[in-house]
RNA sequence: GCCCUCGUAGCUCAAUGGAUAGAGCGCUUGGCUUCGAACCAAGAGGUUGGGGGUUCGAUCCCCUCCGAGGGUACCA
């Protein structure tokens, strides 16, 4: 234990000398504290021995000043027998607080069905479910509750193009149809963003390709010979994309008379870019141009991937839109075949959910629904347009937080809580599950675990229902993340770069086995498979919780398929180690716990006592991280503390010391373990006995 | 424009007002006949983005500038 108040009393004793010898007089604020300032420095430590010697040694260990600080020690051995006495007397209570009388529900997770569950899921989930372990911990109360994006946008574009494209097509194994819907999902995307891509690689080129504009004269004649000549039609767009290209201006698709123009236009695109490569030409760099922020052969990728659906989709995709729309009607109407087929793939996604969930160590008291909380939804956007809190305006109901608070400089802004044509928004369901969580479920605090990219977002919902007088809104918290990267950038669907999470489960499933299959070829098979399943879910965890909420993470498989240094599996291995050597030592921890009273440790070795002190600050660790939110600090508590043990049994021997030292240190082994095991456990990460 | 977050060793990150700013990866060197080497030891590597302020003391708090990312009315 160290104290740090010698600083401030000497700072004291200083200006009071300097004040009582008149020192001060002349002297600006400034320069006075400048030349205390470089009294205090010398002062401090003189004072620092001072009190040690005024204190002698106060029924402690030791009593030594150092660089100005006191250092106090406590008799190591009486100290390590109260600490261990209450590890293993409380063995996987160790590290919790007293309960609470607090109802807390945390939200997390909310995987929308009908999409692939994605490594960005994954932090999500792992935070929230180490959350919930750790405010229990703290002596809370605790819900976890799920909100299951069963419909919206991106159910009704999926089933639109489930129908239209695909239906009959889906896997005959169960349990592979969520994923195969998360296929159809992306699809869907990409076909309803078909138009956009392409004119905005046209616009790209007609802004950042030289030659491509040079040559955009001749490709265009060239249209116009091949298939255009006489079609008064077809010149028209001819001449429209002439002018579009050449000033690179945006091309709008419903301007073109002929809809087939531009596929026939492409394969002449395509040559173009292609001879750019082959015959590369230096053109005279134009006046103020952006460097381009493509190279050519990227750009030829572009073409070919808008290439393979060109004939295909082009002209169809006009109405592609309109379609969609059309079905989300079918939707607000409730037809009957719509909903069918609605509740079968629905149900696809979730059986998916719940494995995954069921991997991941997830349970939940309570599933939400978006698909329940539309009509409660509805019925509040009504009150606050009642009650004039929201107004209708370009068409839709919002609210103007900012002008209802009164505030004049920009702060919350204006919140859309209907769609014009009356379909709901997440808004809309946010503002009715909010309501419920306090009224219908009675929880006093509600904690949502949602990415930092809604944090304005919530401000806005919990304002909302404060404008409303709904006085729990003060007791909302949305506990903000940052994203998951990649090592080439963000994920995204558009991009088609989306790491699913089974495909990375697996992958760091097979090198964990590979591994034990490596140190361990004789352990039974059943634990090997439990084991290597443990060590790569733990290690995934551990990689998306050893990283503080606000930072981003750079999600690279490659490491996360490596198990040495800062992972899970080191201090996993430091906790099979520990289980080994109590093992070998054959006795139990009441056996150990028994022991106590004979405790004695000899003279203590600084790899003990420094793992002594680790073993004792999981509650306050606790503490911490339940204050804010933070895993991270059980996470840096648990590698700490592993690397405290590895250093600890390098250099002291258990099983080979003499009694009375062997009992004691086997009882600090057996405290170590409980303390890596709980620590572990509040991370949601498995502590196996072998591996 | 306005708002939020981040900037620490070559790379990825800790440390939130106190001692000489710490780990991991990578690099160099050493350690398995020893309680399990998924480990350990040693070495190299820093003007904590720049500048100012508050403080006895600042990576941490405040101001400002630079750089990166995100948000900003009918996506979720």
């Amino acid at each position: 234990m160290a104290s740090s108040v010698c600083f401030g009393l000497a700072n004291d004793a200083v200006m009071a000398e300097l004040e009582r010898g008149g020192k001060l007089e002349g002297l600006s604020k400034k320069e006075a504290k400048q030349l205390a300032g470089s009294l205090v420095k010398d002062r401090v430590p003189a004072l620092a021995e001072q009190i040690v010697g005024r204190l002698g040694n106060a029924g402690f260990a030791s009593v030594e000043a150092a660089n100005g600080y006191i250092n106090i020690a406590f008799d190591s051995n009486r100290m390590a027998e109260r600490l261990i006495g209450e590890v293993l007397e409380r063995g996987p209570e160790y590290g919790n607080a007293p309960g609470i009388d607090e109802l807390v529900m945390i939200e997390h997770s909310q995987p929308n069905t009908h999409k692939a569950f994605h490594v960005g899921h994954l932090r999500n989930s792992c935070l929230g479910v180490s959350l919930s372990h750790i405010m229990k911990a703290a002596g809370y109360r605790v819900q976890d509750a799920n909100y299951i994006g069963d419909i919206g946008m991106h159910v009704i574009k999926c089933l639109w193009c489930y129908q239209n494209f695909h239906q009959g097509e889906e896997p005959a194994d169960p349990i592979a149809r969520g994923r195969w819907l998360g296929e159809i999902y992306a699809e869907a995307d990409a076909r309803l963003n078909y138009r956009k891509d392409v004119l905005d690689f046209l616009l790209l080129l007609s802004t950042e390709d030289q030659q491509f504009i040079a040559a955009i004269d001749r490709m265009l004649k060239y249209l116009w010979r091949e298939g255009g000549a006489g079609d008064d039609v077809v010149g028209e767009d001819i001449a429209y994309l002439l002018g579009r290209v050449a000033n690179a201006q945006p091309i709008k698709d419903e301007l073109l008379y002929r809809q087939d123009v531009i596929p026939r236009f492409w394969p002449i695109v395509g040559e173009q870019l292609a001879d750019a490569i082959d015959h590369p030409r230096i053109l005279p760099p134009v006046e103020g141009a952006p460097e381009p922020t493509t190279t050519p052969e990227e750009r030829v990728a572009v073409w070919r991937k808008l290439e393979t659906h060109m004939q295909e989709w082009w002209v169809p995709s006009m109405t592609w839109r309109d379609d969609v729309k059309a079905m989300f009607q079918l939707w607000e109407e409730r037809d009957p075949d719509f909903v069918n087929l609605w509740e079968e793939t629905r149900e696809w996604s979730l059986a998916d959910f719940r494995r995954i969930f069921d991997e991941l160590g997830a349970s939940f008291d309570i599933w939400f629904f978006e698909s329940q909380v539309e009509e409660p939804g509805k019925q509040i956007v009504r009150e606050l347009l009642e009650r004039e809190i929201a107004e209708v305006s370009d068409g839709l109901p919002v609210v103007k937080i900012d002008e209802k608070l009164g505030l004049k400089t920009e702060t919350y802004r204006t919140l859309p809580i209907l769609r014009s044509d009356g379909t709901t928004l997440y808004s809309t369901k946010d503002l009715a599950l909010t309501r419920q969580k306090f009224e219908e479920h009675g929880v006093d605090r509600a904690i949502w675990v949602v990415d930092v990219r809604q944090a304005l977002y919530f401000q806005q919902i919990f304002k909302i229902l404060e404008l409303m007088g709904f006085e729990q809104a003060g007791d909302a918290y949305h506990l903000p993340y940052e994203m998951v990267r990649l090592p080439e950038g963000v994920i995204s669907s558009r991009k088609g770069n989306v790491p699913v999470y089974d495909d990375i489960r697996d992958a760091v499933v097979a090198r964990a086995r590979e591994i034990i299959e490596e140190k361990n070829p004789e352990m039974p098979l059943a634990d090997k498979e439990r084991v290597s399943w443990e060590v790569a879910i733990g290690s995934l965890k551990y990689a998306m919780l050893a990283r503080d909420n606000n930072k981003m993470i750079t999600f690279d498989l490659d490491e996360a398929l490596s198990f040495d240094g800062h992972t899970a599996p080191y201090i996993q291995y430091a906790h099979a180690r520990a289980c080994r050597i109590l093992e070998h030592a054959g006795v139990t921890v009441e056996d150990l716990a028994g022991s106590l009273d004979r405790f004695d440790l000899g003279a203590v070795a600084s790899e003990e006592l420094s793992l002594l002190q680790a073993i004792a600050a999981l509650p306050d660790d606790v503490r911490q991280a339940a204050a804010e939110y933070r895993p991270l600090v059980i996470a840096n508590y648990v590698f700490d503390l592993a690397k405290r043990f590895n250093d600890f049994y390098h250099a002291c021997p258990v099983l080979q010391s003499e009694e009375p030292v062997r009992t004691a240190r086997l009882a600090l082994v057996a405290a170590t373990r409980q303390a890596l095991a709980n620590g572990l456990g509040l991370l949601g990460i498995a502590a196996p006995t072998v591996m």
